[in-house]
DNA sequence: ATGTCGACGAATCGTCGA
């Protein structure tokens, strides 16, 4: 069982290289991040022409996120954080895995603009619900994995050059504390659960030739909780779209779990 | 350090967000 998450940066832009990509990398799951679109433009017919279900929660011109699912469509579909009032499009959850045992959590968190900014008061907020609303999610779900663009680097070794980023956007204190604040739910960062390569990233700003220099920041997460350690088999973050004419400035990430 | 994308509204570019 294969579960990946992608940041596409416009679905409408990148839909070639999306069904190119599940083609070459056969995943059983798939979350997406910042799709861009209005539901009424989501390219449903095509993934489904793929053999792929969707379930799909957008807006325009920002945010947006889907669900793909190979074959079966996930069940009890949420849409955004139960309770907490929200005019963006960042998080949609569903039951999936051969008996439907899996709690699949996508999500695009705020990225905060700058510390002190009120979007960055929104993210602390958006974060404070997420918690609290993935708290109980995992009393019924104990099988429940969170993925997405967290807009958060964990720790130093996260970051390109640590020096340079020291108290910048995705590297504060604050959001650290909220991505500790996640494990202490019981999830477990699935990437760092095996040796990895160093200096890997999910992130290159698009200037700067930050790709090639490889200078980027690893964003993007797949965390497992308690229930589901045991499966992981392998996590990787898949460079190969990111060395695509017109890339994502984003990187999948892709987890394995053994069978059930 | 800030050199790039992408969406949008309005024009063949400026603004915003990331």
């Amino acid at each position: 069982m294969k579960i990946a998450t992608w940041n596409v940066n416009s679905l409408a832009i990148r839909l070639p290289q999306l069904l190119a990509w599940l083609t070459a990398e056969q995943p059983d799951l798939v979350v997406l991040q910042e799709t861009k679109l209005t539901d009424d433009k989501f390219p449903h017919a095509e993934l489904a022409e793929a053999g792929w279900q969707a379930q799909w929660f957008g807006q325009r011109t920002y945010n947006g996120v889907a669900l793909l699912s190979r074959g079966v469509a996930a069940g009890a579909v949420l849409r955004n954080i139960p309770g907490f009032d929200d005019e963006q499009a960042r998080v949609i959850a569903g039951s999936a895995g051969t008996a439907g045992e899996l709690r699949i959590v996508g999500a695009y968190f705020p990225n905060g603009q700058a510390p002190g900014s009120e979007k960055f008061a929104y993210k602390m907020r958006w974060l404070d619900a997420l918690r609290e609303w993935l708290r109980a999610e995992l009393q019924q779900h104990p099988q429940l994995v969170l993925l997405g663009d967290f807009n958060i680097a964990p720790e130093d070794h996260d970051v390109h050059d640590p020096v340079l980023w020291a108290g910048q956007i995705h590297c504060t204190d604050d959001e650290r504390a909220h991505f500790k604040g996640l494990l202490g739910l019981g999830l477990h960062d699935a990437f760092r659960l095996f040796e990895q390569p160093p200096k890997s990233w999910s992130w290159w700003d698009y200037r700067n030739l930050a790709f090639r220099r490889n200078q980027g920041l690893r964003i993007d997460h797949i965390l497992v909780s308690d229930g589901l350690k045991a499966r992981v088999k392998a996590c990787r973050i898949d460079k190969a779209p990111r060395r695509n004419e017109r890339p994502s400035d984003h990187a999948p990430v892709i987890v394995e779990l053994t069978a059930a």
